[in-house]
DNA sequence: TTGAAAGCGATACCAG
DNA sequence: CTGGTATCGCTTTCAA
């Protein structure tokens, strides 16, 4: 028997005491698993009651060698676009009774470091964009702790010789033909060594971004525009590199300018914006858009991407993603993994809409898409 | 010595052994607070490299007593303010070295478990708005995890005897002498009983709204405006209510018809409201706003609150509240209870402004404020 | 059904 | 400085 000292906290051992059985029985009501006579179970119960007991998640955590939490890391959640991939995350996460842990790597100077504690406190991991390099994604993931990435490219390192995807490259970029939908591949099945990748087996989803860019790139074209020019970084963002990408499969070369991701990108890109005098500027994302458009006063035609909140009102022609969808589908697609239910990888593509409004300029008679 | 099970995960048992010293040791290389020798220290470290070992934060955490994570629990991340709260408490959360987990309470059957369960594995947890009942407030402050409320009210109930708050009544509602600053007042000193309470000891930071609301209202007035009604349920939140009452004192009765708190809430109030035929609404928040501002046309004169980036973009006249730092803020007041810098309760309120822009109907020479 | 005891992976006190 | 060891709070065999 232990000691109990009546210091702070009540445990296992003051109910045990005070309903007269052992710590195994108490857990065992507690965990509702193994069997336990009505009337023990009963006083047992009343102890937790009157005790206001609550089981320490620490020691319970290392008992069961698990945390029951996930993790998501995101690279800012100011704009609205990260906020509604971790709401939906956070949505499916709880419901499946697991308790969701935030990490914003944004100008932090120890992300790598940060993710890594990160990761030795939960049971599985959603990485969000380009939050950490690969070789770390890598080494978290061989470590045992499951990690699906949002609007990543795949990681492509190899187990313990791990290095960088080129800047940013969609897959295809430089060979076309390498395009086929990789949620039909199997790496897994076809991994030549027969020895198991890790680097290979993370799971990815994005929001479709090459059908949408170049369904954006035809409307532009119906407007009657013909010169272009994207506003965005296109080698800091998986998804900015799609999107430029895609609509160059339609408009041909298009003249991309970088900017920070925010409204004050978009406000500071006006001038060198102007410079290029576009028939239309193809923004990476809503708040480049909603900035640029602040600044240019209306001058210009502009189109932006996610369709956040302020989109609407500010009439932004834009492609709208399924945040929420994101965020949730991630959650269930990690769940498989830490439940053990899949275990082969999966690369899921969720559909996005082009939602035209003002901004691209006015519209005679031309419908949308 | 433990057998040491060549399992997953790397302990500091393998580290010990393959430095050839004992996990005491390697702990303190570890921690680094008790003086280890240059060459033991370099054997360890070195092991530790090639093991790839972290420690394990259940292990730790069980050892130390403590979690190095604080929590938040939201309504809700839909809207843009919770967002902003969230990353302003990430952002110096994670600068103070602890992960934070977040909870939405929204619609969830069992919020009042779901946050019990979550201050079982936090250091601090920080409430916003009315999430959980005052009872489980105190609870969990009394419990020892110290706690602190966003846009909410102060505890009222007593140990031992926890009560609601009435409906989200404001300080002051019946008896303005009350309105006193409460930053001034010592309820911990003043305990007549001399036992302390933990009700009264937490702390609580809030957005100050009578003054905004009243400038606000004499704003409207001079518009030539007369005849007002407030759209928002004041009666589950207690913002919304100090704000409904801010305008009051300057505009007298002022009818309030109760709306859900997002775009819809407001588009849905769109009937109602022009049933009432009023000069101009108050609306409790930006969205309820927008969305009635929609279903209107612009028909009628309307006011937000909030100041949500759409808000811009929609010509919304609103009051600026600043969510980030209330976020930051109130981690900042919790680690201060974490570590025990601190034991007087503190109850601070931070500045709004008011943004005139279009909403409110045409400006003929009036100036802001 | 129930109890005794062996971990789970650290930290830290107590001797050497 | 360093090693041995007693916790921390709970889960889970192994017997009874």
């Amino acid at each position: 028997m232990k000691a109990l000292t009546p210091g702070q906290g009540v445990t296992i051992y003051h109910v045990a005491e005070r309903a007269g059985v052992s710590i195994a029985t108490v857990s065992r009501v507690l965990r509702g698993n193994v069997p336990v006579s009505a009337e023990t179970a009963r006083r047992v119960r009343e102890a937790i009651a009157e005790l206001r007991y609550t089981p320490s998640r620490l020691g319970r955590g290392l008992a069961e060698r698990q945390h029951a939490a996930n993790g998501i890391v995101f690279p800012e959640l100011s704009g609205p676009y990260y906020a509604e991939v971790v709401l939906g995350y956070e949505s499916v996460v709880a419901e499946l009774g697991r308790s969701v842990l935030i990490l914003s790597s944004h100008g932090r100077s120890d992300a790598p470091g940060m993710v890594r504690e990160l990761a030795g406190r939960v049971d599985g991991l959603v990485l969000c964009t380009r939050t950490v390099d690969d070789e770390v994604i890598v080494e978290i993931a061989a470590s045992g702790v499951p990690v699906v990435l949002i609007a990543r490219t795949p990681v492509v390192a190899r187990a313990g010789s791990a290095s960088r995807t080129g800047a940013m490259t969609p897959a295809g970029a430089e060979d076309p033909a390498a395009t086929a939908d990789p949620a039909e591949a199997d790496p897994a099945e076809a991994d030549p060594a027969g020895v198991a990748d890790p680097a290979r087996l993370i799971d990815t989803i994005n929001a479709e971004n090459r059908a949408s860019a170049r369904d954006l790139a035809r409307h532009l074209l119906g407007h009657g525009y013909r010169r272009f020019l994207f506003l965005g970084d296109t080698t800091a963002s998986f998804d900015f590199a799609e999107r430029w990408m895609g609509v160059r499969e339609v408009l041909g070369d298009v003249p991309r300018v970088p900017c920070a991701f925010d409204e004050e990108g978009g406000r500071a890109a006006a001038d060198v914006v102007r410079a290029h005098a576009p028939d239309a500027v193809i923004c990476g994302n809503d708040e480049i858009a909603l900035g640029l458009a602040e600044a240019t006063g209306g001058s210009v035609p502009i189109t932006g991407w996610d369709d956040v909140m302020a989109a609407r009102y500010a009439g932004l022609t834009t492609v709208r993603q399924p945040m929420r969808e994101l965020g949730a589908r991630a959650a269930r697609l990690l769940d498989e993994r830490i439940t053990g239910a899949r275990s082969r990888p999966r690369h899921e593509v969720l559909p996005t809409r082009l939602v035209i409004r003002s901004s691209c300029g006015p519209h005679p008679e031309e419908g949308s898409r």
